[in-house]
DNA sequence: CCTTTAATTCGGAATCATTCCGATTACTTT
DNA sequence: AAAGTAATCGGAATGATTCCGAATTAAAGG
């Protein structure tokens, strides 16, 4: 997702056009992979020294709400990335030394054969974890 | 997995057979689905009131480590279930109502078409998340 | 059974990420 | 430019988890 499809997002629900909201888009967008919060901090802290943490923890709750952030959890830390375009359903690679993430087209609902009719399903999550060429070479 | 297979694993790595783990031990055999931390606590503290956290958050990450609790987590909050029995590789439908499960017998890595020879995996994760037949009953 | 030794537990303090809150600041609209 | 409301700030509060030194307990050997 880019900037500005980000942007209509945020408009569109009433929210208003702040400086803390454009770097942590920014940041997110030139990083392209996931992120810990940590990360969020330390980056966003170069061009807003002195931003709140309530500011950053609040605004990535809300993006990640509203579908512009993805949200994971590895090993106790959260991690955030930009949500990939929205237009297929996949899946990801996760590397867990740089948080790189590689597409995977397939999703495993679409071969589930148990029968969950009596199920109210809400939502699933297929991630496979490991280290991409570039950390293994590095 | 039953009590005794996890006192096997312990024992053969030389952990000490206490009160409180079979405590544990006995309260997810019986409870045989996902719990929180805080689900643990409540339930310990009946039979050892005054069991401290430590010794709760200790075991429970050992006992994680060694296989014999399955751990995951939930909208920020750490789900932890006895292992099932480890003869065949399988996923879950999680009740995010109650924490009950439902084996889904397929895996997706033996779908994935794409190409990860260059990467080193490490593990993967699928779950569906939804609400139990009983739960939607209320 | 008694002693020894090391693992385990206890209790409470410390840590760490995250959230809350009241006061201030900054968007957006008029 | 002023008003109105959302957003931010700064720092305190929260809550889960971990750490630590002292006390207890399980296992092994005599």
């Amino acid at each position: 997702m880019s900037i500005d499809e980000a942007w209509d997002i945020l408009l569109k629900y009433d929210y208003k056009r702040t400086r803390n909201r454009e770097i942590l888009l920014q940041f997110f967008d030139q990083a392209d992979r996931y992120v810990t919060a940590m990360e969020v901090r330390v980056a966003v802290e170069q061009d807003n020294p002195g931003i709140s943490f309530d500011t950053i923890y609040r605004n990535l709750a809300m993006f990640s709400k509203l579908g512009i952030l993805d949200e994971t959890e590895l090993n106790g830390e959260r991690l955030f990335r930009m949500q990939c375009a929205t237009d297929h359903h996949h899946h990801h690679f996760i590397c867990t030394t740089c948080g790189g993430t590689k597409s995977i087209p397939i999703c495993p609902m679409d071969s589930v054969t148990v029968n969950l009719s009596e199920y109210e399903i809400e939502g699933h999550k297929f991630e496979i974890y490991g280290r991409c060429p570039n950390c293994i070479a590095g």
